[in-house]
DNA sequence: CTGAAAGCGCTAACAG
DNA sequence: CTGTTAGCGCTTTCAG
């Protein structure tokens, strides 16, 4: 038994390959009798269609590609869960792709995706994807393309993100009100929209407080944390050191908390910590970390929502649009008592 | 500009499609300058096969299909990362699916696997899953399956695990080193194979010792981490409570910390944990979690390797083999001073 | 060295 | 109601 076809159950009941397809696809045309008959066998054999001929038959994948660089995340994660929880309804397949924050790998994997692997692509960007060309090229292949949390400007095409600029604000806000003076923010990448929407924020809050950062204290980190370790050290080792740190992304509390234990400063009471988070466990650290906290799941359902929408009607009106939902600040000890 | 096919090329240049395609596999058969003139429009109109014809014609996907109970979890974040790193360089595809923990996800995704998806599979089975008929039948469809940290006894095929009932061995005799007498085990399933091992290690060096744990210092959790919370919270709560416990799984983590600190129990004076866990962040815990952390990333790189062999020659003897790859135990705070 | 033709498994006109 | 046929895009004999 290697392999049963729709020719296979055809010649079992002694039909043609087109009334079973049609029996299975429960048409009209074909009498109730015979259909108990094909599914009856079909069920009893397993039956399974191929997936690559119907999709070259009929022209779509059923497929939708979800790009992302990482997927040891928490916000990624449970992006995928509300990403899945759409689109199986619907029939489809997800597709994850990981770019490991690398910009070749994106453009790889978009390219690959011209051959019509995937009907339509939900796209969080790597932190060095600056230009948009293969995003476009993409598109111009009339496969719609959905960013979402990470997007870039210069592309036209829907866009669910979080409130950034809001919660780089409020965090920062909270951390003044606190009575931090001197706050540093923790960027992954300066292009990258959501590290650059956030410390807009960031900035107008300190502003707002006739502040302003030196240049000492906005801190480039990179994918590697070892690296990232070693720079919020040198930061906290400068004589003049932060009383305050929003981190941008998730994976930056840990060389942030390893540092203060390292030189023996207490958050809160040394450093006060803002984390841009989903992590569960942030409740259990040493101390409980503030934590801005997207709305992960939604933004996947949203994103999905909208790109399956894209492809029912392809020909309809591309109206372009832009879906904001708000992040939370969760307070706890590690912005003070 | 919609799709560019072979066809396509083949009119552009005024040659056959069977042309064409041999001089995009680099075929001996064709003339170098010809190879040239095909490569170079190919590129420029960025021409990208279509996967699914040469699944279809080639009769196979080159898709591995990789099945996990959950993403949002650092062990399988680190395997998928593995398995990438392997089956990438040989030009292959991964595609992920999530049982959720449910058996009937399981069922329905190997089920569909049978139209020839994918060409081998990955499994890490759910917490439900008891009967292996469903891997069976997939089997017998010739697509190899190989399991991966989770595994079903009964079922006879390559399985890549960690040491798991040497690690629980350990952990349980390191808590009794450390002076605990009641020690407690916290289960997510007592199928699951992972669970079961642990449990069996935990179990062997009690009785080292002379000891043998009550009914209720073995604890049974679930997919619900509200649940988790409050079994590990009444377990807490019992006049004769556990001086030290072992979580077989990472999510557990959270709710063993969250009951102790609800209910004023100090770690590591008055309850000594120690946490089968791959998560970075265990030593920002509050304190320091002492965790056994599995080979993630290893076992899922030999997972796939294996996974590949058997791809190469299917015709080959099928020996199957169990490669047992070590975790380790890393003190930290949690589990003494 | 190049081309014609068959066929992978399925769907959808179109005929009967 | 059922069957015949063509074709999705690609690979691969087999002929030229």
């Amino acid at each position: 038994m290697k392999h049963v076809t729709i020719r296979a159950l055809a010649q079992a009941l002694n039909l043609s390959v087109s009334t079973i397809s049609k029996a299975l696809r429960d048409s009209y045309e074909i009498s109730e009798e015979t259909k108990q008959r094909v599914l009856e066998l079909a069920a009893r054999l397993n039956y399974m269609p191929n997936p690559y001929a119907s999709s070259l038959r009929g022209k779509q994948s059923r497929n939708i590609g979800v790009v992302i660089p990482e997927v040891a995340d928490s916000f990624f994660s449970l992006a995928i869960n509300g990403i899945e929880s759409v689109v199986k309804e619907k029939g489809y397949h997800v597709l994850i792709y990981l770019t490991h924050e690398q910009f070749a790998n994106e453009q790889s994997i978009l390219r690959e995706f011209q051959g019509g692997r995937v009907d339509g692509v939900l796209l969080s960007v790597s932190r060095e994807t600056v230009s948009g060309q293969h995003i476009l090229d993409l598109m111009a292949r009339d496969i719609p393309v959905v960013f979402f949390d990470r997007t870039l400007a210069d592309v036209e095409a829907d866009k669910i993100v979080t409130d950034d600029f809001d919660s780089g604000y409020t965090a920062t806000q909270h951390l003044l009100d606190k009575g931090c003076r001197q706050i540093a923010y923790l960027t992954i990448s300066e292009n990258l929209s959501i590290s650059a929407q956030r410390m807009e924020g960031y900035l107008k809050a300190l502003s707002g407080h006739g502040l302003r950062p030196s240049r000492n204290d906005i801190v480039q980190c990179s994918a590697d944390s070892t690296f990232n370790y070693n720079q919020v050290k040198k930061m906290l080792q400068r004589k003049k050191r932060p009383d305050g740190i929003l981190a941008s992304v998730e994976k930056l509390a840990n060389p942030v908390y390893q540092a203060c234990r390292e030189l023996s400063l207490a958050i809160p009471e040394h450093v006060k910590v803002i984390c841009f988070s989903n992590l569960e466990i942030a409740t259990i650290l040493h101390p409980p970390l503030t934590t801005i906290t997207q709305p992960a799941f939604e933004i996947g359902k949203t994103a999905a929502s909208v790109l399956l929408k894209a492809l029912d009607k392809k020909r309809a009106r591309p109206s372009v649009q832009e879906v904001i939902i708000p992040s939370s600040l969760i307070i706890r000890e590690s912005s003070g008592r």
